[in-house]
DNA sequence: TATGAATGAGACTTCATTCAT
DNA sequence: TATGAATGAAGTCTCATTCAT
């Protein structure tokens, strides 16, 4: 899968070519990474080149390959990246309680991701290419996976125990898909977060996960 | 001989460079834009390169440019057809009448959508290539506002007649892109279309606007 | 050297494939040259593509091509149109008699010039183009010759009877080209013509027969 | 790393990308503009194309665009080479002083180009390039002062010191291009200089400046 | 390991020329 | 004969990737 062949790149696949284990590395690995996403922001897929974003990280193109078999490889491990931050704030935000009702959850996670999208213009970005790109359709695979089975899955059983599992997942689906998409439109047009935007989000949602319990009154 | 000017040279831009006006030469423009289609379609925004497209249509790359000045205007087209398409969907069948409720007009053109979908497989191909392509900015605004001004603004009003006029924006936009994503969504893995999603996304846009009513009654 | 050979467009040669001549055909001759020169003068060389010169002439491409098999063929054709008008102009003009000094006809013919410079942009730009045009060799071999021999050495002739051929021929290519050249620089810079450097030509040219008249006297 | 960008994308324009520091990339340049020059002597303006500069120079596409951003980029870069060359002839050898006579200076002045033309069949052809190009416009105009403000001026100068600067710049700028013009000349037909042409130059130049020395005494 | 100059396949696009109408 | 849409070879230039230093 890697290493020394030089005759198939397209063959390396889209793994990172090594682990940085020094701090120095992971710094240098943070910075391209950071770079990539700048600029696929500010100028969409078609800007990123990777002379631009070793230009833009302060780092040697050489330096890029290095860590990088190739950029499909860089836009995976952004992909990567961001999955991790909205896994966590899931896990962290998304749970019910006996002190925590779901809306509270749901309206909190919102909130949460929200922030996350108005901070971090790239979020969108970021999804967006992966969606473009034949070579990552395996990545995307894996963004929607990440985040349906654990936090998601829990949190929707737990309004709706007796639903069966392809149910849970349809809906989880569609809660993701939707929140990933509200929350990019609330960015667009301007710089400021329309919180119009979230706000019926958050009414959507909320309506229909009530909607699905009331249906299935246990 | 004057207005038909073919060789103009690109002045850089996104519209056409002359609509064909003979039937041969509109068979040729289709032939184009069903070969970008179909290339979006199989291998991604990557894979759309002008030179593949003429081949794909058995159109001599010269011809491309003949109406087209540049890949990005091709994109264009692309928009602007599935575009009108779906207008003339949702002022067909999303409409209330005495003897047709808001529910019917929803799950009725849902299910039209539904199937342009699923017997066109590039309808999100398209959606997402518009969205990554800086240059298209401006065909993404009009996407959005020619759907949304005239049948969704219209259908919306007629269930909230006191909401203002941002409000039925925001519903309208909600409403729109959810179904977009969702309707892609419910495309993806193997070729059939997975009616769960479907279902889901009828379920959810249903109890939405459900819930608007029952939140602001007269 | 020319016909219905399609295979070697090459070899098609550079003269006009058909000399027009019902009153019609001349003048979209007349058109397409204009045209031509047109562009030429205002773009420079790159810019007189054969579309664009139908396009300016308001005639079709085809029509162009029924005239001229190339587009060497359309420079050839306006060298030979200017040179014919230099030549006449010379024999009018450079010409000594008993009631005409050579000052005299010296004078009036680089002011009948630098008339047509004036008057005529294109003058300069259709002599570059030629030199410029590996096609264009013999041509550019003709229009040398072509003024050199007849008005213009006898013109010298007169002068140093006893001069061999070859310093009457140096001599008489050193003032075309000088003249040719200066012409030119007069119009350069803005659109009125620097009658300082004509004036300076006229100098020149005196002196320099002048010399010669004084150096080999009879 | 910064400042040496290589990558960034052409800013349209004709100044060179990249000044080569290593003595490898100086020869590499030298190489390329080496190649252009040879093109353009042999097979004329159409002939200097990117990739058989790249070619005939040896070295990948991608090295001539690594420093010059364009195909006119290389044009102005000849023209700047020759310039250069000539600039400083005419700085050495066009100078009068005790135990120089003008007419001494002037006629190693043209001997030394003359040399120059003839061990370099190209000067004329980067000149007429540079002559032709609308994008060189700027180019042409340095062409001219540089050689015309410093060592010419004050040659004539010191040969007409009460006329005004205008009549020196006139005198300069006719000296220069006829000198342009007849070296080129010199060297057509064949591949020997034609060594009557120069003689004739010399003459030409000699009596022009005599005369106006006789027409303007102190 | 880091660098960045070098590479070259291949993308986009133009434009001289043809030929069906 | 006139037209101009169509052709496609070929030009300009980019950019992912390599590799000598």
């Amino acid at each position: 899968m890697e290493g020394t062949d030089t005759t198939r790149p397209a063959e390396r696949g889209i793994q990172p070519r090594r682990q940085p284990v020094q701090a120095r590395s992971r710094e240098r690995v943070e910075k391209i990474l950071d770079a990539a996403v700048q600029l696929l922001a500010e100028d969409g897929y078609d800007a990123v080149k990777t002379n631009a974003i070793a230009r833009r990280a302060g780092v040697s193109i050489g330096s890029v390959y290095q860590f990088f078999p190739n950029r499909f490889a860089i836009f995976n491990a952004l992909a990567q990246r961001y999955r991790e931050k909205i896994a966590e704030s899931l896990a962290t935000h998304l749970t019910v309680g006996p002190n925590r009702s779901w809306e509270e959850a749901l309206e909190d996670t919102i909130d949460i991701l929200a922030e996350m999208w108005r901070s971090d213009w790239a979020f969108h970005s970021v999804w967006l290419a992966i969606q473009n790109t034949a070579e990552l359709r395996d990545s995307r695979e894996q963004y929607r996976d990440v985040l349906l089975r654990e936090p998601l899955a829990r949190f929707i059983r737990a309004l709706l125990p007796r639903a069966p599992d392809a149910e849970i997942a349809a809906i989880g689906r569609v809660m993701l898909e939707s929140s990933n998409l509200l929350l990019d439109l609330s960015m667009r047009r301007g710089h400021a977060q329309d919180s119009r935007v979230i706000d019926e989000l958050k009414f959507m949602l909320h309506s229909y996960l009530q909607a699905h319990i009331a249906a299935k009154p246990e």
